[in-house]
DNA sequence: GCCGTTTTCGGCCCGACTGTTTTCAGTCG
């Protein structure tokens, strides 16, 4: 499939568009389409061969064109004219807040700026202020601005971010500053990395509430602090803003606040074709200047007349068309989780025993867990050899005659070795209640050595899962270069499930690709790949990947009851 | 450039802040 390729070059087309200053809704067209592009599973190549391009959302006749100008061509016109009159790279000028387009286009075409090392040499020069339309502060906060960019942490990943700020949170409730007080941003919407951390808050005194906040022990700058807002920087380089709203504008500044930035640009516009303004302040009739206020950011969607949409999924992806179809996914959730498929113990290289494992699962609410150690070629792991494998086998038989209303499936989690040959035989195999296959070796072969490992395992009958299928580390490294397309279709036709791994920094597969697993009918299990008791909680976060990528209960395999589980046969 | 249960043309989310101006453009979230 070209769909990204394709969608990657719309983008580019729109930066280059936003620089030479056009039309901001021409810019934002193409940046619609290539989102939507980026987002559908059907073959955009298939699509325009059928004349077809016209129904996906955002493509109209000119993008349409384009596309298969480039379908055919190899190029696109527009795309090699801009570039000859825009520099590709002057966009990165617009990473520094406080510039944008136009400030970037008078930069270049007046000092010859085109990257950011640029600017900073030509401010400290003092030519900046010189230009018509800026000044001296300007030109201080560029270089400021620029400082801060190059010291600024990469993105946060959620499993650090949201235990911070839950943390917080309870502190503020604890000093008794705050009544209701709530995350926001991309933190709420559980997004696999957040930027900074948003908080909102109401108080019946607000300069106390900032006051504590910034005085907070994990404090260790204070960017700003004004009435009713203060932003903070932490020990780790963390930034955390909190704000202080008004009680009655809490719902439509959550909702505000909760973004995403595209998913509140069309809500407003569906707010405004019913006659109705959106702000963060409240919901305004605008014919008779009647001020509706919200109490919750749910409520908010109902006096819009919609079903409420859950955080995770606001990011204009097709929510507010499904809520006005009345076609909402029951998003799954944390309670309806009844086992996990994936976990180790210290027969390999987990810290716990069989039983301390089964224990902490049934503790939680559990019905059954599967211990799938590594497999022998996993030398770093102790994986298990045949004989031991075996031992654990009669273990868990043993154990599994003593625990009441719990289940111990014995599993592995069996290495795809780099020929692409399976680190057990099927003998063994066949003895396993559940086969977790996973690539851990010969990371960095080429796509089609990669695919074809992974085809080559769900096409034996006795795998069951594929474990965190791209093997990509947030932060970390890219995960292998996989053809996702092929792998979704594979496991389709076999029936071979694919893990979420809720590990914090796996999340594997990611929300988008769960997303189009869930619409070729692949089937998914959340797993946390624990290596302790303590991580068999990391479950949480691979329900917010499923919850992001539209999952309900139905889609997994471990919200079945122990009865009902199966996998191929 | 896209789009239509008020529209095939004229709209396209909303409010606040900043720095440069002397009434506003640019940027941000």
């Amino acid at each position: 499939m070209r769909n990204s390729e394709i969608a990657a070059l719309l983008y580019s087309i729109s930066e280059l568009l936003e620089l030479k200053g056009e039309n901001p809704f021409k810019v934002r067209a193409y940046v619609k389409a290539a989102r939507a592009i980026e987002g559908m599973t059907e073959d955009i190549e298939e699509m325009a061969a059928q004349k077809r391009l016209r129904e996906i959302p955002g493509v109209g006749a000119s993008i349409a064109e384009k596309i298969e100008e480039y379908l055919i061509t190899g190029k696109i016109e527009l795309y090699g004219d801009l570039l000859k009159q825009v520099p590709a790279q002057l966009h990165d000028l617009m990473r520094i807040p406080g510039i944008g387009p136009k400030t970037a286009q008078v930069l270049y075409k007046k000092l010859g700026v085109k990257s950011i090392d640029e600017l900073e040499k030509a401010a400290r020069q003092h030519r900046v202020r010189r230009l018509e339309g800026f000044g001296a502060k300007k030109e201080e906060n560029i270089i400021r601005a620029i400082e801060r960019y190059r010291q600024r942490s990469t993105r946060i990943p959620l499993g650090t971010a949201l235990p911070l700020a839950r943390g917080i949170i309870e502190t503020l409730k604890k000093y008794g500053v705050t009544d209701r007080i709530e995350p926001a941003g991309s933190l709420r919407r559980k997004k696999e990395t957040v930027g900074d951390i948003d908080l909102q808050a109401t108080s019946k005194d607000p300069l106390t509430a900032i006051e504590a906040f910034v005085h907070l022990p994990v404090v260790k700058t204070i960017l700003g602090k004004g009435s009713t807002k203060a932003t903070i920087v932490t020990r780790d380089a963390i930034q955390i803003d909190l704000r202080i709203v008004e009680d009655r504008s809490f719902g439509t500044s959550l909702q505000y606040f909760t973004g995403s930035k595209e998913h509140n640009i069309k809500l407003r516009d569906l707010a405004r074709q019913k006659g109705l303004k959106l702000s963060e302040y409240n919901l305004e009739d605008v014919l008779t200047g009647k001020k509706i206020y919200c109490s919750s950011d749910d409520e908010v969607y109902i006096k819009l007349g919609l079903p409420p949409i859950p955080a995770e999924i606001r990011e204009d992806t097709g929510e507010i068309e499904a809520a006005l179809q009345g076609k909402l996914p029951e998003l799954v959730e944390l309670g309806e989780i009844k086992g996990d498929f994936h976990t180790h113990t210290n027969w390999s290289e987990g810290t716990n025993t069989l039983e301390d494992m089964a224990l902490a699962a049934k503790y939680m609410g559990y019905e059954y867990i599967a211990i799938t150690d590594h497999s022998k070629s996993l030398g770093v792991a102790h994986g298990l050899n045949e004989e031991r494998l075996r031992k654990q086998m009669e273990e868990i038989e043993r154990l599994n005659g003593k625990l009441e209303d719990f289940h111990i499936f014995s599993g592995t989690e069996v290495d795809i070795k780099a020929d692409a040959s399976i680190d057990f035989p099927d003998s063994i195999l066949r003895q396993c209640d559940v086969v977790v296959a996973a690539l851990h070796v010969g990371q960095r072969q080429t796509r089609r050595e990669i695919t074809g490992r992974l085809i080559a395992a769900m096409e034996n009958e006795h795998v069951d899962i594929i474990a965190h299928p791209t093997g990509r580390i947030i932060g970390e490294r890219e995960g292998y270069d996989v053809d996702m397309d092929a792998l979704l279709t594979t496991a389709a036709n076999t029936d071979t499930v694919l893990e979420i791994n809720a590990y914090p920094s796996r999340l594997d597969l990611s929300d988008v690709n769960a997303r189009k697993a869930k619409s070729r009918g692949v089937r998914l299990t959340i797993d946390t790949d624990s290596h302790s008791t303590e991580q068999l909680g990391f479950m949480e976060f691979g329900i917010n990947v499923a919850r992001r990528a539209w999952i309900e209960k139905e889609d997994l395999v471990n919200t079945r009851a122990v009865k009902d589980v199966r996998f191929k046969d």
